[in-house]
DNA sequence: CCTATAGTTGGATCGTTGTCAAACAATGAG
DNA sequence: CTCATTGTTTGACAACGATCCAACTATAGG
């Protein structure tokens, strides 16, 4: 068993960290790793819409902001998130972002029920008080 | 006084919000937003070392991804960060990003302490188990 | 009206990133 | 050894992003 080179807990910085989940690809590898505690690559982008080529570099990614690990048993390859170290570096941060993944995209529920009722593109307003005209 | 547009609180995506608080000088704006609860845009980025107009597009980049707000006060402009709207769509993530920026970023006091006394550029190691010469 | 201040916009540049495809490497199975 | 499986690397390319500078807009104050 190997485990592939990353940055140490107290190198890991919170710009990368955040970087890194910020690309919906790899913020959904990382939702999954959060599930199932360990996948090896295939499984871990599977359904995602890209090319293998496309999620490695993903890992790379995910590896090197210090998010994952990867170790390699026989010819798999198996990454888990790294919950302890980001827990030490940055307390509660990884929780609150994987809690906040999980949330509905979009419109709330009840949002979705009052448009449904409502005359369509009320959705699509933005909130701007006083001035909706107002240019930047 | 007007408000800028800026993204409905249901339709802020959390890849934006990670994305526009991943580049240090955001992320230092934020700080200084949520220490000072609102401050002009000369303020905000004063002593960043950008150019008025970086400094600009970063209020924008900020904005779109639904973190601030920005409203006009006669020639001013005073951003704030969306504190309240942030908690409703991601209950704890504002909160935990930026506790998180106000840990010590590199080495821990005990990490220095130990590296001033021993050789140098230990500090610089990866931590990497069995094969430290692993390749990806 | 003129000027100074505050901030935005647009262009140019330059580095980074997400993507695919094709070639490669490493491993386990037959 | 040969082959299929797994994943990485490299190259190419388009898109994006951060930055600066210059020009612009808008407002307040003489």
């Amino acid at each position: 068993m190997r485990l592939l080179p990353h940055p140490a807990t107290e190198d890991i910085e919170l710009t990368e960290v955040l970087r890194a989940l910020s690309d919906p690809v790899r913020l959904q590898i990382a939702i999954r790793l959060a599930l199932a505690g360990e996948l090896n690559c295939t499984t871990a982008a599977d359904d995602l819409g890209v090319h293998k080529s496309t999620a490695s570099h993903h890992y790379r990614a995910l590896r090197e902001a210090g998010v994952v690990v990867t170790k390699q048993e026989g010819r798999l390859k198996y990454m888990s998130l790294r919950r302890a170290d980001l827990d030490v570096r940055f307390p509660g941060l990884l929780d609150a972002i994987l809690r906040s993944a999980n949330r509905p995209s979009g419109r709330t529920a009840s949002a979705h029920r009052a448009a449904a009722g409502g005359p369509e593109e009320q959705v699509a307003r933005e909130q701007v008080t006083e001035r909706a005209d107002a240019r930047a």
